[in-house]
DNA sequence: TATTAATAAATAATCATTATCTTTAAAAAT
DNA sequence: ATTTTTAAAGATAATGATTATTTATTAATA
């Protein structure tokens, strides 16, 4: 489930399934959303998908970014005052932000559903999501 | 660090260290912080304190919060659109929410540091703060 | 007690996000 | 293909949590 075309094809059929429309600007967002590694934001997107479509709306942005999270393709991270997007893998996993340049990666943590295992069993809680944010400095930030 | 008395008492020094000063309304803010166990919103402070001194205002709140954030002697934690507060372990920890009744809990999870160091190994991150979040239903709201 | 400097109160401003409203254009039917 | 229907796009106003500003109080020091 990292393969971009692969991605994307889910989310198309995932839209068509629901018979939303796929439209140019919708694709647009799709395309972006399912191949970036970068976790963009909505300003990222909305700035990408102008070059091609000039007169696209910021709303339409939000919009399609909400209709995807509606259908479970898209994961929210939220980051202080703004979110970032993940169309890779668009269910809860950790988030690691560098605070100096605001990359934002994926670790690979096996340790993760142990933890969440912990947590239900501790707190009695069902749990169903979760967010797990790492802050910090990358490693080339560390050199400067 | 969790007995409300040692709390306030810590908070007060802190300020006083940096010479701010003690106001009525600011002790009050700090009595809630280091008394509750809740993780209160801005907005529960601010009804709380209302009851001893009916004229404060909610910038009041905000900038109490704010300062206290400051010299690390409140942990912030962003639930969504708003934030909750707590006075009582200022630094990063896990919080599990009851998405139904809005419960805020902090549960004993011995595995975090594990979970903290593998994310700064596996990254090379340096890594100086984090948000353990997790959602789910307690166990009375599982009930109903 | 007077002075001064920080803080409180009141309220305006900000800004990310959401809602509204009109226009446009997908998709289905003819 | 054309028409029809209706969701979606675009433009912009509204919202709401938070922050900034401005004036009035009040705590701390001389």
């Amino acid at each position: 489930m990292a393969d971009p075309q692969a991605r994307l094809a889910q989310m198309l059929a995932k839209l068509k399934a629901r018979s939303f429309r796929i439209t140019p600007q919708r694709l647009a967002v799709l395309q972006i959303l399912a191949a970036s590694r970068a976790h963009p934001g909505v300003e990222d997107i909305y700035a990408e998908v102008k070059k091609t479509f000039p007169t696209t709306s910021l709303a339409t942005i939000y919009k399609t970014v909400a209709l995807l999270k509606e259908i479970n393709e898209v994961l929210e991270i939220r980051f202080f005052d703004s979110s970032r997007f993940d169309g890779n893998k668009p269910y809860p996993h950790p988030h690691i932000l560098c605070l100096h340049c605001g990359a934002v990666l994926d670790p690979e943590l096996p340790g993760v559903e142990a933890l969440v295992a912990e947590a239900a069993a501790r707190s009695g809680f069902q749990i169903v999501d979760h967010r797990l944010n790492f802050f910090g400095l990358c490693s080339d930030c560390q050199k400067t």
